[in-house]
DNA sequence: CTTGAATGATTCGAGCTAGAACTATCACAG
DNA sequence: CTGTGATAGTTCTAGCTCGAATCATTCAAG
């Protein structure tokens, strides 16, 4: 049953390379993270607070779960970075906004995640053929037929 | 200095794509290693382990750090899955072997991570496509140059 | 209004992970 | 032999993550 040799071993292939190099980019924020007193996640949630949003957005964003964004955003708000207000039409819901001191730090991430960025050995070309490769493949992973329009 | 639009968002866009998919990934290992009453981990480890090697080969095929092949191995040799023997040329190392649970248990696991993979929805030459960016990407981004020469 | 399903946020438990510190061993040069 | 540096494995700490359970609120009927 072990035997459908190239098929097989083209996808996982594949997917170690995905993995390896998801990892890279993890090494890249940890490292950038590293440099500015923050932890990865916190990063990233900085990274993805372009605006003030909910905490279900701030978990869609990061692709991660709800109690994961409650957990980062404990932290951040401990540390002065975030704030939490009530959302004015939703009071099940909170509004997430950065402080003066959030906004920079954002910016610090901002500016240091996309210099010296791991995908630099592709030039544009590629870089879009891979986009479009892995579009496919998130749409169909999460095939959830979306029956949710993003309005905010 | 926000505005560099395109380029940087396709890098960003491209960095995210990556990240979720790994993501649909590490969830179908998840789910398969649940079917089996393993941790995902464990799977993983299952899955590497297709002959005996060491601890530290284990970690860079599971690409993570070794204190975490040994956490990883300690409940894999509690459950009776694998053994660590004495390497018998280096005293320092340790050869992991699976028990006889630990085979079946492997080709239940490797059996079932083929199935349904979640890289279906690209056709042979499309994985090849991804395969051969991904692998220049990994390439370069474990290329630190090792400021090590071989001393022949 | 009342009911019931869906949703936003949180809490908690169990498990994963990197990285640093440490021990033992090896490889090599003197 | 002795010392030096590299390597294999382990331990420990701090932090990340999922998934299930919980609570309040919202929304859609009736």
């Amino acid at each position: 049953m072990a035997d459908r040799p190239v098929e097989i071993q083209l996808d996982r292939d594949v997917c170690k390379l995905v993995h390896r190099f998801a990892r890279t980019l993890d090494t890249h924020v940890r490292r950038v993270a590293d440099e500015l007193g923050l932890t990865p996640a916190q990063a990233v949630a900085l990274r993805e607070l372009s605006e003030p949003i909910t905490a279900r957005e701030l978990a869609v964003r990061m692709s991660c779960e709800a109690s994961n964004a409650t957990f980062v955003l404990d932290r951040l708000e401990e540390q002065g970075l975030v704030e939490r207000r009530p959302h004015p039409r939703d009071r099940r819901a909170k509004q997430i906004v950065l402080t003066a001191t959030g906004e920079r730090g954002r910016a610090a991430v901002v500016d240091r995640l996309s210099a010296r960025s791991p995908l630099t050995s592709l030039d544009a070309r590629q870089q879009e053929t891979l986009r479009s490769l892995l579009g496919v493949l998130v749409e169909d992973g999460n095939g959830q037929p979306d029956a949710r329009k993003t309005s905010s």
